[in-house]
DNA sequence: TTGATATATGTAACCATATAACATATCAAG
DNA sequence: CTTGATATGTTATATGGTTACATATATCAA
């Protein structure tokens, strides 16, 4: 497990990894970057940080790359789908992928305080869910961990 | 790590135990559990299942206990706030918590093919979080665990 | 037992999030 | 170049949740 989202980082950098691995990663498998996909996704890189679908949606607007709310969840189903970004249930929004490519199973760290996420992840199969599967049968797809609380920040600047 | 969802069980007596505990620990706490409240947790019992506020909504008022939503909404919010229920985030849905008055961070195991939601409870010091959480400075408060997959029954019958 | 304060309820209006349905356009392969 | 699959544009609507404000009920101290 590793964490990265409340460092200091060269973010523009980080942008155009960010870009790179998912435009290689479509390449390779042959799905179509189109420029609506590749923009929210660009957004969600800049942001660094979990954006609404229609915070989304009204920057698409302004810069005409249309204007309804299918536009929006269209782009930001393909990025999910495909794990170049992730849906935070607990916060209805949305957060480019840490680890595009990578086969793994998100954690997030929400600050309630700055609002920041961090993503790191965890692994489904040892720890947290293992044991309960176990027990039960049940079969695990999918699983989601998020945790809310404060990130080192803004834990330090209130105690 | 225990589970307890799946399997068959004597049902109206797991109501009652659950009307009991909660009852009890909001007389030791000087909570007020108020009819509708009280209704409210009696129909998240009796369904066993995850439910919507509107569809509780949707109850109560039949039943002239009020037909707005935030009638639902804040006996939910009550339940939810004291650990009496909780929200799946997943499915923007409410379920009777199983360990009413213990101390716990749950996990919830939900069927995509029959909707029934178990609850396992994980200790999110060690194991899933714990590393991020060290490695970060992350001060964790509480964290949701929501797996999505087949349960035993749902499996069974498709393999 | 009365009055003050906190807590809970009732209701209208509204905002936020997400999807259905259908028409049109573009792409990719034979 | 045409056919089938994939992507976009747009209208309308469904679903989930909150704000604001009025009224009622409980709690407790004087």
């Amino acid at each position: 497990m590793d964490a990265i989202g409340f460092e200091r980082h060269d973010h523009s950098s980080c942008i155009r990894a960010g870009l790179d691995a998912v435009e290689q990663s479509c390449a390779e498998r042959g799905l179509q970057l189109t420029p609506v996909r590749r923009r929210v996704l660009e957004l969600l890189l800049e942001g660094h940080r979990a954006m609404g679908a229609y915070e989304i949606l009204d920057i698409l607007r302004k810069e005409g790359m249309g204007s309804q709310p299918p536009v929006a969840y269209r782009a930001l189903d393909f990025l999910v789908s495909h794990g170049f970004a992730h849906k935070i249930e607990r916060l209805n929004a949305f957060i480019a992928c840490m680890h595009p490519g990578e086969d793994h199973t998100p954690a997030f760290l929400i600050c309630r305080a700055c609002d920041a996420v961090a993503e790191a992840h965890a692994d489904p199969a040892r720890g947290f869910l293992g044991q309960a599967v176990r027990e039960t049968g049940f079969v695990v797809e999918q699983a989601v961990v998020e945790a809310v609380g404060l990130c080192p920040r803004c834990a330090g600047t209130r105690a």
